[in-house]
DNA sequence: TCCCGCGTGTCACGTTCATGTCGCGTTCAG
DNA sequence: CTGAACGCGACATGAACGTGACACGCGGGA
């Protein structure tokens, strides 16, 4: 999962992205409205943390252009406790959530999940497939009760397939969601990746779907 | 289903492409007006995807010569945000459809499925044809209610059959739509598909009509 | 400071599998 | 009956994919 953050404090900003780096997400930053935009206009985010003041433009004009041009992503805005007029005006604007500042990180965290979750269409902060357990607060996960060690990489592409499970995968789609920005895309990382998930969580619980890509799950037969 | 993407960005271009050969069409590609402009006219696309600004002729004098020639095949046409007169000028030359730069890949592909599938008649982005059916989106098969396994050879033919269907469809026209520019044309690799999509979806379903090419559906005899 | 373990990315090599071609048998029209 | 069109099993090939090994960087601990 990759998520921006657009966010003028430099400290929070950073805090932020180490907080969501450390509970599984890629996270790519921006520190004022123009770039904010523009990167939530051209890279693919699974979800989007918004603050309201912010240079150059401001979060609610930054949020109303990405809606007016279609992006559907979720937003979580941030906003001062006593504006209350903003939170209005961001719902208006297509906002799927709200934090207000001053906020403990553990909210933020939680919202973001569950953000995630919904946009992808599940209820609860438990994933599973067969007999695949991946409890989204906790960050752990369980095959057939017991429990597995994941490398942060192995966590991530599973928690990507899982939120998407059903569907087919492409391997740049994976590269675009599991790495920031700037990643050499002609590699066979995802391959070796897939390989070591395969290995711990038994290897017909991922289907590859030669020269298109991988999916988990909807394996009804075959 | 055989697209053809103009644009002059050799990136986009190729992004363009990778992201609709992923989702299962043929792509030919265009860096310039020209070489689009000719393409178009000579070979029998399925949809085309055209950006405004090009080297040599620009997008919309492109389209405008394709109208006039008649070729009616339909054209998204990718434009920049601030463009709004574009965007008119775009719909007077006969485009169908638009998508502001910068955009999201899969709106584009959403896009373009639609354009597909209104060209052909659908409405639905499932086709079915007896126990047959087919998910665009998923890009999933079912017979009867059971998920097959079609390769990506496969999918292409019976896609184009389900949107052709109840139309006798040629060799030749086969060829021209599954597979791009330079293909050898002297072979019986579209007999030997037609009997493996037989095989995995009942012979019954695809009639040879000797001498002229394939109908799928609307069998009720000659 | 040095060493060690670990996560990660790259490479090389082996394997699988989709694809296109060939050859022969079968069907069909004249 | 004859030839052309088509069906089908089989095979070669090359690309896509899987896998083990290794090098590198980083952080923790002695």
């Amino acid at each position: 999962m990759r998520i921006l953050v657009v966010e003028d404090d430099a400290d929070l900003n950073r805090q932020l992205a180490t907080a969501l780096e450390e509970a599984g997400y890629v996270v790519d930053s921006a520190a004022d409205g123009e770039e904010g935009h523009f990167l939530g206009d051209t890279e693919p985010y699974d979800a989007v943390v918004l603050d309201l003041g912010l240079p150059k433009l401001d979060g609610l004009s930054v949020l109303e252009n990405w809606r007016r041009d279609g992006r559907t992503m979720p937003v979580l805005i941030l906003t001062a406790r006593d504006r209350w007029s903003d939170k209005v005006a961001g719902i208006d604007a297509g906002a799927d959530d709200y934090v207000a500042k001053p906020f403990h990180m553990e909210e933020v965290l939680a919202r973001v999940r569950a953000l995630v979750r919904r946009a992808a269409g599940h209820a609860s902060n438990d994933l599973t497939c067969g007999d695949v357990r991946l409890d989204l607060r906790a960050g752990r996960v369980t095959v057939a009760g017991a429990p597995i060690k994941l490398t942060s990489h192995e966590y991530r592409l599973l928690s990507y397939l899982l939120h998407h499970q059903g569907k087919v995968i492409s391997r740049t789609e994976l590269t675009e969601h599991l790495y920031d920005q700037d990643f050499d895309r002609d590699s066979n990382t995802v391959e070796v990746f897939v390989g070591r998930l395969r290995k711990k969580i038994g290897s017909d619980m991922i289907e590859t779907i030669r020269g298109l890509g991988y999916r988990l799950g909807a394996s009804v037969d075959q």
